[in-house]
RNA sequence: UGUCCGAUGGUGUAAUGGUAGCACAAGGCCCUUUGGAGGCUUUUGUCAUGGUUCGAAUCCAUGUCGGACAGCCA
């Protein structure tokens, strides 16, 4: 799957290059970079800071890892010298794949950060650690283990009840080498054997049990294909890439915090480069969407969404396709802040952050969704006048262009109310409104069809009161936008909504799955839009505000040249539904 | 009746022994040729109980509540 990069802004860099610092959202400081900051202060790393991204390749990145990129990137950027490293980590042959290597740098460097020459995978590292395994037997630190994994499960005891010890814990150095070198040669079906830590099986922290540090799995790898037949495990694998790689602040979730005497274990138990820090953070949950690789997937090969870029996914692809910018996204992580609380980040807070940015930028066009036909009967028939209107009243540069008006125009039927609600200001029989940079018009007589469908309205403009004109500053009360119907380009429009209808999808009931509470209406797609004629050129690199009714960009994979496809990236703010909903 | 971690308005965070502040959300007002944007404004908070201190969100103790951990996943 690919997918059209929006920004061009990719530098190449060579090594050491400092991690590109993304500007614009400068994070206020938190815990972590008080540590980074107090270390430098010390000279506990010698000045250096390493941080580094350590994904793995089997899935697409979402929300919750450009909370991790803008952190790890960010800290490196904003120390001088600071490094951050791209690690895939890719210990585990059997669920990776390089169409997730590829969308990981594709995002990474979206949203604006470079490794620079620094991109690694811990597969890089497999013979070091294979000889590192070695060492660790010869210290008698580890042991080859002929348990079975339910064996092992009932050996390891629980929580509350220590564990009890395997019987191969004590074979002697040289038997372990030669079993461990068995493994690595293939002689040994998948699963048959493992090599353990050997640390205490009566621990508290059921890491600390004898873990499993390799396991033989005859699965060919992404990248060194059928070399090994025995794969290292996380906890093994990763303290020692940080290490090798000199990584200073090794950050990771909250999860890990358990995991983390194993990590110093390990290095503890080696000569290592160095022994670098792992600090815990909370990752990101998000209201009204789930975040774990897992259930994305889930969502993505049931088919319940396009792929993983669908705009309604919080994948960094399904933002970016729906028209989110990286800087809305670097700016939310900078607001959301790093803590050790485990919290539930109200989605209303990332769709703050898209407003505010998309209202910076986006263009100003008038499109009607949802089309009645307005006749004006006191506009003369086959008269077309060009309109000025204002591209971006955020940002004078943007210019103005003129939007064609003719007799005969579309408006929005939400726009209309044969019988007015309270405090609706827009146009009902007898009632005024202004045209967007155009007349004011009144409404004389509503045309229905045999089935009682309003199908046309008939106004009449007021002529002096075009833009400009001598009545134009008449107090009107609402001003709705509108389409040339003779100038209209027909277009389709999909409207994206929330994926789930409840805050907690993942968290919404014993035995409840959480596809339970997809959104129905999360996604509606539109085919009769008019649009204004300015956008038949529209590129997905343009931001657009359709006036009145939020922002939208051309989808990148679905437009075609002069008929784009729009996505709506997200609503305006509506006070309007605001009060008719309370 | 394990280990580790956490708790500040509805939500996310700041205050690092010295005036509890910011943002989002919600409400109100002003402004407006986008019911957008903008401006002004209001409501709501330190988990509990003790202790140390001139002074505690912050330090200590106890309790309560919440989270993570029992893959040959990461």
């Amino acid at each position: 799957m690919t997918t059209t990069s929006t920004t061009t802004s990719t530098t190449t860099s060579t090594s050491d290059t400092p991690a590109a610092a993304a500007p614009g959202a400068a994070a206020a400081s938190d815990f972590i970079r008080d540590i980074v900051a107090a270390d430098n202060q010390s000279g506990k790393h010698g000045g250096k800071v390493v941080t580094r991204f350590p994904p793995e390749p089997n899935g697409y990145l979402h929300i919750g890892h450009a909370k991790s990129i803008c952190l790890n990137f960010g800290i490196a950027g904003e120390n001088p010298g600071g490094v951050c490293h791209l690690r895939f980590d890719d210990t585990n042959p059997a669920r990776e794949d390089v169409e997730y290597v590829d969308s990981i740098q594709e995002d990474v460097r979206w949203l604006g950060f470079d490794w620079g020459a620094n991109k690694f995978y811990a597969s890089d590292y497999f013979e070091r650690l294979y000889q590192y395994a070695e060492e660790l037997i010869k210290l008698g630190k580890a042991f080859v283990c002929d348990l079975t994994a339910e064996e092992m499960i009932s050996f390891r005891g629980s929580p509350t009840v220590p564990g009890r010890e395997s019987p191969y814990r004590e074979r002697t150095v040289e038997e372990n080498l030669n079993l461990f070198a068995a493994m690595r040669a293939g002689d040994f079906a998948d699963g048959a054997k493992t090599l353990r830590a050997k640390i205490d099986m009566a621990s508290p922290n059921i890491h600390m049990r004898d873990p499993a540090i390799y396991r033989i799995r005859k699965v060919d790898h992404h990248r060194t294909g059928d070399a090994w037949g025995i794969y290292p495990m996380y906890d093994y694998a990763h303290c020692l890439s940080d290490s090798i790689e000199g990584i200073t602040h090794s950050i990771c979730t909250l999860e890990f915090e358990v995991h983390r005497p194993l990590y110093d274990w390990i290095l503890d138990a080696l000569k290592t480069p160095c022994h670098p820090q792992q600090i815990e953070f909370a990752r990101l949950n998000l209201s009204y969407t789930v975040m774990s690789k897992r259930k994305l997937l889930q969502l993505v090969q049931e088919e319940l969404v396009e792929d993983w870029d669908d705009p309604r996914m919080p994948t960094i692809a399904g933002l970016r396709r729906r028209g989110v910018t990286p800087e809305a996204i670097r700016h939310f992580c900078a607001r959301i802040g790093v803590t050790k609380y485990n919290g539930l980040t109200d989605i209303a807070l990332l769709e703050f952050s898209i407003r505010e940015d998309l209202n910076r930028r986006a263009l100003r066009v008038m499109a009607v969704l949802r089309p009645i036909k307005v006749v004006l009967t006191n506009y003369p028939e086959g008269q077309t006048e060009e309109m000025p209107a204002v591209n971006n009243p955020e940002d004078p540069a943007a210019g103005s262009r003129t939007v064609p008006f003719s007799r005969v125009l579309y408006i929005e039927r939400d726009d209309f109310m044969e019988v007015p609600a309270k405090k609706f200001f827009r146009l009902f029989p007898g009632n005024e409104v202004r045209l967007r940079y155009a007349y004011i018009i009144k409404c004389n007589t509503v045309i229905k069809d045999d089935a009682g469908n309003i199908t046309e309205l008939q106004c009449t403009v007021d002529p002096d009161s075009k833009s400009g004109g001598a009545t134009a500053g008449r107090k009107i009360k609402g001003t709705i936008h509108w389409v040339s119907a003779a100038h209209a380009l027909t277009a389709e429009v999909r409207l994206y909504d929330r994926l789930f209808t409840v805050p907690e999808p993942d968290n919404a009931g014993e035995g409840r799955d959480f596809k339970e509470f997809l959104n129905p209406h999360s996604l509606e797609t539109l085919t009769d839009c008019k649009l204004e004629p300015s956008l038949a050129t529209a590129v997905p690199e343009t931001r657009y505000q359709f006036e009145r009714l939020g922002y939208f960009r051309a989808d990148p994979k679905d437009s075609a040249a002069g008929k784009p496809v729009f996505n709506r990236t997200i609503g305006l703010r509506d006070s309007w539904a605001k009060e008719q909903a309370g």
